[in-house]
DNA sequence: CGGATATTTGACCCTGCTCAACTGGCGTGG
DNA sequence: CCACGCCAGTTGAGCAGGGTCAAATATCCG
């Protein structure tokens, strides 16, 4: 992770946008940016929280692991962003870590001056509070999906949420590069059988995953094979 | 749900607790209070948001449905802890449902009137952000451990859960009535799997589960049996 | 070219869910 | 007072979803 120049306009993060006029000189002063290469953790699980991340550029995942070679991806985050919002509970160090999936640009700011602000800035912690309770709602409709969910249907629902986040380009994929390896923790299962409904999934024409591009062939199936689960 | 009297005194509750003294009387004019009966559903998944509760007396389960007969409890909120607050997010029905595990009193406040305090009260949103940082949190390590515990550990979590919220009264029960249905749906399991798991316990003296009552024998086998899982 | 690393597949087996039977109160009506 | 049904609590048998392990194949890279 190397500090860069000001590549943040101030105008596009999520904190920039609803920073006052008057704060956004000091905001420019505390602002560091980073560019952090593919694979690189921003923080990782058990580091001391020192500050907040927001992506300027390129996508993240927001893991917790378990067992050395095992995790599960909590969220995705790409341009606009949070990342390290945890750090503002009355823990002291990260609860996840955090990985670029592609060369990215964070900015950074330190907890104490985040904290300062919010105190300053209603709107700001207002719009936090909407974020957090949205984030939460995500959270617990994940643990019931675990709770409950085939493995299959859970698969299905992971790349809807992908589709979701990330949006297709031009091509018609799902404009993100992510391993089977992350899909499968993101869908809390094991490579192996990500794999095996993959081939399910591919004889039925409902999705393809090439190299590491996935195309969703059919919307309806898939959210079907969702909903049949219940 | 019936409406009384003001029980709550404005003190001890989380949102009295940090409002400015000035604005005390204008939260007591809004501020309605409501008996609920054991069992009780203060608001179901699906009703429309229209308010936030405190809980000022008594104790609550959050859960999730699933298949009309399974379900998943989110968490457990007692004496001034907040119900309702995933009503802050952009969603206009409650994600989650709130239901009385003992007869409990609980104070109500428009939606918009908690905004209005909130885009007042710095220290107040500042508070709340904490709290759902900490939600979050809490909320992902039960992802994790749905997605990769075995059942067994995840019951011994629940019930150490539980000691940690509630606490133990004077013969050393945790200090909450809680039927087994409710603990395997805490769990993310099946009333018979918890029972079995039961019967294991009590074999070896880690805990017994008396009525509706809860006795952990062995608190340090019982975080033995969480660890040893990974 | 050879070793290391990722992909793909198959075989096996264990956890824990399902279902159904059994128990033991408890209320009700004959 | 007993017989009956009913319900919650309890236990056991069976089975399948999906995790684990290992082998076979492909791909990468120095």
């Amino acid at each position: 992770m190397k500090e860069c120049g000001n590549a943040c306009d101030l105008k596009t993060c999520f904190l920039c946008k609803l920073c006052l006029p008057e704060w956004l000189p000091a905001l420019a002063v505390q602002k560091r940016n980073f560019e952090v290469k593919k694979g690189e953790l921003i923080f990782k699980e058990g580091d001391a929280v020192n500050g907040i991340y927001f992506v300027h550029k390129g996508s993240f995942k927001v893991h917790k692991s378990w067992d050395k070679d095992k995790e599960l991806i909590i969220r995705f985050a790409r341009s606009a962003d949070i990342i390290g919002h945890m750090g503002l509970g009355k823990r002291l160090l990260y609860p996840v870590s955090a990985t670029a999936l592609e060369p990215s640009v964070v900015c950074y700011l330190e907890i104490a001056f985040f904290e300062a602000t919010l105190k300053v800035n209603t709107e700001l912690a207002y719009q936090l509070i909407r974020f957090l309770a949205n984030e939460l709602d995500d959270s617990h409709r994940s643990m019931r999906d675990l709770a409950h969910m085939s493995v299959k249907a859970r698969i299905a629902q992971a790349f809807i949420s992908l589709h979701q986040q990330f949006g297709i380009d031009e091509q018609g994929f799902i404009d993100v590069e992510i391993s089977r390896q992350d899909i499968s923790s993101f869908a809390g299962t094991t490579y192996e059988t990500l794999f095996k409904v993959l081939n399910e999934f591919a004889k039925q024409s409902i999705l393809t995953l090439t190299g590491r591009k996935i195309f969703i062939a059919d919307h309806l199936k898939l959210q079907e094979i969702v909903n049949n689960d219940h």
